[in-house]
DNA sequence: CTGAAAGCGCTTACAG
DNA sequence: CTGAAAGCGCTTACAG
């Protein structure tokens, strides 16, 4: 027996033959930009009801029209991730707030793609394109989008002469809570480090891996702690999280109590929310023995102390991302916004000694 | 000054001419799916540099091919509510898991649109859509989808016959934390409710707004709670938030001590939380005045107490959806799935007197 | 108010 | 291995 013939779906000129109109009325009854007469668009929907027609296709209409009503928003990883990522998705909150105005979709895509036939910044159609924390190989992409005209906008992300970038202080901020340890006293800092690069790695970290490093954030940040203390050593983790803090609290905790550092500069909440698990696993007291500082400003599930982090404001940062599309896509030249953090003192951090 | 001729980008036929070949010879080299000489295909490509051609526009490719790699996810409301609600989050996190054999992009779209240039379902370039607690006006659209062809699941949405549904029992689920309530001793109880439609109201709910409403799961739990009391007055909140939960709960405590239930069934744990707090803020003890259950079994934010509620599986319901896209989208017909919910019994709920 | 024509940029049989 | 042709489904000037 034959395959049955694939099913084909009526088209505007279905429509159009049907209701003895020409293509274009058709086009105009449906998109109602031109003048048509009742009579002829009430025939023209009578037709495209009768046949099932339900409206223009959206891949034909973006095509014609140049416009997909599309925002992609790049993600470092696999989309999954974001979502797993508390500061992540208010940055996404924020985005879909600034983009309101347009009406448009909001597209999730990750940094790279995996198959043949992934879809990737360079294969979807988009019409703006946001950028959250782009690692190295985003440069081919913004390049590609570049010479396709498509606007971008980056967050924490580098994203070339002329094109708006939104930030925060990543260093200053840093510094600053690393200066309120040396007020404290603390002397031997150790930093718990986002990862450096897209190949993830664990453990201790060396200057030639730092030299190396591409992660523009987790630099900025351990420049702002070396700052104060030159000689912290860093441990590197494969992503933001709590077991991720956990696994690089044990690598500095579990050792000989002099070998210790009395506080540890996290590079986001959830690593230290998992460093503060891994001290309260091997008995030693927050603060009293071992101050954490954080990065972010989330609330942390199950966290029961009241963190001192450094606050930034990812829901504002990504409503001017989103709002910096709206300009581009209006033809304007959007400014870079900086954004600042601010230093949160909670109960995790105590003067030595 | 006249305005500058806006820049047009170079296309696959720019490239051709360039290169000296014809324009199936370019699209070949580009997308590999054919046989040309490697000589040919470096020229190409040498072309293509030159001109700063970045590949093929993905709105042609996707008209010509048919099909555009991104699969449509449908929020009741706002894109942003979508990030506020930790439920949603977690379906979304397991439908980008169920996907991810597609490489496909996840696009987020509103249930209505708003303006006239705004992105639908009806308008926008899926392969496929998952409906995420699709309320009334959706079944407009899924009669658009399926006149187009487009596969469609729903999670707790009636999707219509034949398409794959994934549901969790609502209403044995409430049943089953109902009957907990009664075995405690429980008489008086109140059902702090979600919302039943579209449009969002808040309040206590006459028997003509339930039989008038549109909202399924809301209906299911109210059902199931009313199973053992059939009489429990239900108050209707404006979404699934704290701040609704609280308001909510001082509709009902912030009586004569006499007027007061014993105990709230409220239909999410955000909602729970939310009573919670206005029971507090009342000098009301729970769980020793006042036991109150929730829905979803997701960890709330600054609440201190373990909620009885019950826990249902939201990245399995994601994921669960995700695979039966894939499997729509290689034309089989994947069954429906339905999950279930377990009591967990917390500290918020105590035996009546 | 309506229609004929061109074209958005690509891909895919089909010949050669 | 390469090219000429048709066409995906629509929209938009341009005439009438």
């Amino acid at each position: 027996m034959p395959n049955d013939p694939a099913p084909r779906h009526p088209t505007l000129a279905d429509v159009a033959a049907k209701a003895g109109v020409s293509a274009s009325t058709a086009s105009l009854a449906f998109s109602g930009s031109g003048p048509v007469s009742d009579a002829t668009k009430e025939r023209v929907l009578a037709a495209a009801a009768e046949l099932g027609y339900a409206g223009p296709d959206p891949r034909a209409r973006s095509l014609r029209r140049g416009r997909s009503g599309i925002v992609g928003v790049v993600l470092e990883e696999r989309v999954r991730a974001a979502f797993l990522d508390p500061v992540k998705i208010r940055t996404l909150d924020g985005i879909a707030d600034g983009i309101a105005p347009l009406g448009a979709g909001l597209l999730l895509l990750p940094d790279l793609g995996e198959g043949e036939s992934t879809l990737t910044i360079e294969s979807a159609p988009v019409d703006a394109v946001v950028l959250l924390w782009c690692g190295l190989r985003s440069s081919r992409s913004i390049e590609a989008l570049q010479a396709r005209g498509i606007p971008i906008v980056g967050i924490e992300c580098e994203v070339g002469e002329g094109l708006p970038r939104i930030t925060i202080d990543n260093h200053e901020a840093t510094r600053r809570g690393a200066e309120y340890l040396r007020e404290l006293g603390h002397r031997d800092v150790a930093v718990v480090a986002l990862p450096f690069d897209t190949v993830r790695r664990r453990g201790a970290v060396s200057d030639e891996q730092v030299a190396a490093a591409t992660n523009v954030v987790t630099l900025e940040r351990l420049a702002g702690a070396r700052e104060i203390y030159p000689d912290a050593p860093a441990v590197e983790t494969a992503a933001s999280s709590i077991e991720e803090g956990r696994i690089a609290g044990f690598t500095l905790l579990d050792v000989d109590p002099a070998d210790r550092p009395t506080a540890i500069i996290a590079q986001s909440d959830l690593l230290a929310a998992g460093v503060i698990g891994a001290a309260e696993e091997l008995g030693i007291d927050v603060p009293g023995e071992l101050s954490v500082i954080g990065f972010d400003g989330i609330r942390v599930d199950g966290l029961q102390h009241d963190l001192t982090t450094l606050d930034q404001p990812s829901a504002a940062k990504g409503r001017a991302a989103g709002e910096a599309v709206v300009r581009l896509l209006a033809g304007e030249q959007p400014e870079s916004v900086a954004f600042t953090s601010t230093l949160h003192i909670g109960d995790t951090t105590a003067r030595l000694g």
